[in-house]
DNA sequence: TATTGTTATACTCTATAACTATA
DNA sequence: TATAGTTATAGAGTATAACAATA
């Protein structure tokens, strides 16, 4: 039996590709946030709280689909640099709102345009036409999970 | 400052795409890779070893692009099941080349066919021109990867 | 001196269970 | 009873340091 004519290369298979670039990535994106002081998860933290109305906790760890024991430590780091606060929900007084400072605010939108750069670095291998058609791509795959999630 | 006017939403970032889109074709991989009794980075470390010569534990590891400790307890695993055989090099003895068993490329051969079934269910939401069009453009940004690493 | 395989260790990310305070 | 936040804990996955055997 000849595996070798049998089987995808390694390298083109889609787990190979999607951890590797994610970790390309993700190199790029850690270089272009540490002058902010913030990981590439605290970004997305901030980014979802400025997305409609300030959520609560848990609120905010579903949008990202993490769990809510995870967001309770990224929340405290955040909030220990001064980029929200946890406001008691009077409606609710188990809730906490989670809202940016202006502080916060201000790192989200400078940070936000140094993960652009990061992502246009990760993306320079393409034409900005097959850029946008990897994104969109992707972004037909992920919906299509989460629908599936209901 | 309107944060929600300059920033991408979280949803549409490449970080977040790649780590969803990953994480799906996770899920749907170890299901279908379960009935082997492997996962898929035991897959992955099988198929290396059937891609040209049995190769040393370290150029394993290398072409998979981990690190030469955590080979060590995947290499632990695959061997305990049989699937793989450690043999000192008689030209270099420090050196262990790795080689599957019969049952290893049978189980490589048949659990590959089942995780291109679980890579079909993942592309399923595009059209098999849009399917090969993302693994192009990944295999594209991740060949960068490689290059700039020398 | 340097390299290969190994072990021990630690660190990150994540998930589960259990506690509290509220509803 | 159920829910939101919290804490403790444990499990993956990974990386670093140090060691033995060999080059």
């Amino acid at each position: 039996m000849d595996a070798s004519q049998r089987v995808r290369p390694v390298v083109d298979r889609l787990g190979y590709l999607l951890k590797h670039a994610r970790e390309r990535l993700a190199v790029l994106s850690t270089g272009a946030l540490a002058p902010f002081g913030i990981t590439g998860r605290d970004l997305a933290v901030l980014a979802v709280l400025a997305q409609g109305d300030p959520p609560s906790q848990l609120e905010a760890a579903q949008r990202l689909s993490i769990d809510r024991t995870t967001m309770v430590g990224l929340l405290d780091g955040l909030e220990a640099k001064g980029l929200l606060e946890r406001r008691a929900d009077s409606a609710d007084r188990r809730r906490n709102i989670v809202a940016l400072t202006e502080s916060g605010t201000r790192t989200l939108v400078d940070a936000s345009a140094a993960a652009e750069t990061a992502e246009r670095a990760f993306l320079a291998p393409l034409s900005a036409a097959d850029a946008e058609r990897l994104r969109a791509l992707l972004q037909a795959v992920v919906a299509a999970e989460d629908e599936s999630r209901g």
